[in-house]
DNA sequence: TTGAAAGCGTTACCAT
DNA sequence: ATGGTAACGCTTTCAA
C-alpha cells in the first residue's frame, strides 16, 4: 500500500513494516510514470545547457544535481548539442513534454518564442550565469569583475593592456563576453588608457584557442605587457602560448582570468574566482523552492574575488616609461 | 487525436491537418508521464557515472547524448557522486523507479547486489570504459593499449621507464588502471627491464595528482628517462612538472599517454589514442537496437592508435648506457 | 486504520 | 478513416 512505503501517517507500525518487507523482498520500488501522473509531479529537474564538454558548465551541472539529489530529484539533461541543429527538436520534444518540474538554464539566450514556450509551462525557471530578461537568475557581475580584474592590472602599473574574451556564439548569451569587454574598457578608458583594436582579441573561452588568439597578440613587436583574458581556459591558453615565445610570466607578460578552475593553481594563474559548484546547488535550491511554493525569491548575485596568485607583477620597467 | 500527432497510417490527410494545427495553436505536447504508463516508454536513457568532472565522463556522456537525441530520446543523469554516499538511493530512487528504457554505466564497479537490481529491470543496459561481468560492454583493449605505448619507448630506445597510473577508487572500475598497469609490466619483463617500486606511481587520472606525482619521480637522482601515464591528463601533468623543473619534454624525459585529449595537442602529447564520444555513441545505439529488438549485439572492442606528437623522442646518449 | 474506487493523460484495441 | 473505451500503475479521496 502506497501509504506505508512513503510514510504517510495512519498506518499501523506493523501494517507499515510488512508492507515495506514484502516491496523490499519483491524488489518493488513505484513506477515514476504512474506517480508523476496522479500528483503531477515528476521529481525532476531538467538542466538545459549548450554541451557537457565546458568546465564551467559541468561544474554547474556538478552542484545542481548535488543539491537535487540529496531530495531525490533526478537531473534530466537537455543538451542543445554545440551546433544547435537540434535546438527546436529539444525544445518541443523533450522541455515541453512535462517530464521535469522545473528547468534550469545554462548561459543560454532564449529567443522571444522560446521564452514564450517555457513560461506556458507555468513551472519554475532559473537562469544561471547571464540573464534573461523575465527569468529569475544567478549569477555575477559581469561588468565589475571585469573592471576589478583590469583594475588590478593597471593598478600594478600595466598600461598596455589586451583582453581576450569570448565569441558571440549562436544561441549563447552574448551579455556575458559583451559585459565582460565592457568593464575592461570602462576601466581602461577610467585610467586614460587606450586599447588598440587587434588588442580586443577573442578565444572562444577555451584553452586553445586563447593560446591560438595569445600566439599572435604576444609576437607583436609593440606586444602588451598584460593580458586579461575574459576566462582561465583563455588565460591559460596564455600562458601556454608566452612559454611557447619564451616568455616569461609574469617577468615578461602578466596574465589574469575569471573563474578560479581547476587548473589555476597549477598554472598560478592569479583570477577572478566564481563559485559555479555554488551557483549551481543555489539554483536548485531556488527551483526547488519554489516548486514548494515559497515564493520565488529574486534573481540572486554571487560575489567574486581577486585570488592573487603568481601570474600577475608589475611590468617590465622599460615598459613602463613607455 | 493521438493518431495523427504520431504520424500512424490510416489518418486522412485533412484530418492530420486539422489536428496538427490546432495542436500548434493551443501548444499542445503530450505528457510523457502519461504516454510513458500507456506504450511501457519512457523515451529516454539513464547513464550512470561517477561524476561529470573529468574529461573522458563527460566527452562519452556528449557521445551517448548526440546520439539519443538525434532520435528524440532524452538523457537522465545518475551520478552517483564523488563520494558514492547517495549511490544507494541514487540507484533505489532513480534507477529502479522505471523512469528509463535503458541504462548506460561508465567506468563502474556493480557489486552483485547491484547488478541483480539492474538485471531485474530487464531492460537493455551496455557498459563504456571497463568490463563488468555479465553485462554488456565497449571499450577498448586496456592491457594491449598500455603494452603499446610502453614499447613505443622501449622501442625508443628507453630502458628506465617509470609508470603513473590511476587509483582504485571506491565504486570506480578497478579493472581500467590494473589491466593498465599489467599492460605496462608485460612489456616491460617481456624487454627484460626492471621496476622500481616507487616508480609505479599513481596519480588518479587527474592533471594536478599527475603532476604531484611528477614532481616526486623526477626529482631523483637516478629519475626514469620515460613516464608511460596511464591517461593524457595525468600525462600533461607530467609535462608541466618537468617544465617546473626544468626538465625539457622530450630531450630530458619523454612522455606518453591515453586518450587522446583535447589538450594533447597543445602539449604535443604523443597518445595511444582512443575515442570517447565514440565509444560513447556507440553505446546509446547498442541500447537502442536492443530496445527495438535487435537481440543484443556482443560486446564491441573498438581500436586505439599510436599518435606520435612531440613529447616522445630517444632517450639522451647517457642514459643509454645506463 | 484499512479497503475500495475514481481519476491522472495517454495509447491501443475494437467497433463502427 | 474515425470514434469509443479499457488499461497503464499510481495517488487521493471517501466509506467502512
Amino acid at each position: 500500500m502506497s501509504r506505508a512505503l512513503r510514510g504517510l501517517p495512519n498506518v499501523s507500525p506493523a501494517t507499515r513494516d510488512l508492507v515495506m518487507a514484502t516491496a523490499e523482498r519483491l524488489g518493488y520500488v513505484a513506477s515514476s510514470a504512474a506517480s508523476g501522473l496522479a500528483t503531477g509531479r515528476t521529481l525532476a529537474m531538467g538542466v538545459v545547457l549548450p554541451n557537457v564538454s565546458r568546465w564551467f558548465y559541468t561544474t554547474v551541472l556538478e552542484g545542481i544535481d548535488a543539491e537535487l539529489r540529496a531530495v531525490g530529484y533526478d537531473t534530466i539533461l537537455f543538451n542543445l548539442g554545440l551546433k544547435g541543429q537540434d535546438r527546436d527538436r529539444v525544445f518541443h520534444r523533450s522541455i515541453l513534454r512535462k517530464r521535469t518540474d522545473g528547468v534550469i538554464a545554462l548561459c543560454l539566450d532564449f529567443t522571444p518564442e522560446e521564452r514564450r514556450q517555457l513560461a506556458s509551462l507555468g513551472h519554475p525557471t532559473v537562469v544561471v550565469g547571464g540573464p534573461v530578461p523575465g527569468l529569475r537568475h544567478v549569477g555575477i557581475d559581469e561588468f565589475g569583475v571585469a573592471r576589478a580584474a583590469t583594475e588590478h592590472l593597471i593598478r600594478l602599473g600595466h598600461r598596455r593592456i589586451a583582453h581576450l574574451g569570448g565569441d558571440d556564439e549562436h544561441g549563447l548569451n552574448k551579455r556575458v563576453p559583451a559585459s565582460r569587454r565592457r568593464g575592461f574598457l570602462r576601466a581602461m578608458g577610467a585610467a586614460g588608457l587606450d586599447v588598440p583594436e587587434p588588442w580586443l582579441a577573442s578565444g572562444g573561452f577555451q584553452i586553445t584557442r586563447g593560446r591560438d588568439a595569445a600566439l599572435r597578440l604576444l609576437q607583436e613587436p609593440d606586444r602588451p605587457t598584460a593580458v586579461f583574458a575574459a576566462s582561465d581556459e583563455m588565460a591559460i591558453g596564455v600562458i601556454l602560448a608566452a612559454r611557447e615565445l619564451g616568455l616569461e610570466v609574469p617577468r615578461d607578460v602578466s596574465v589574469i582570468g575569471i573563474d578560479d578552475h581547476e587548473l589555476a593553481e597549477v598554472f598560478a594563474l592569479t583570477t577572478m574566482a566564481q563559485d559555479p559548484y555554488g551557483q549551481g546547488r543555489l539554483a536548485a535550491r531556488m527551483t526547488l523552492d519554489e516548486l514548494a511554493g515559497a515564493g520565488g525569491r529574486a534573481s540572486v548575485r554571487v560575489p567574486t574575488t581577486l585570488i592573487e596568485r603568481g601570474s600577475t607583477a608589475a611590468p617590465p620597467a622599460d615598459a613602463r616609461e613607455a
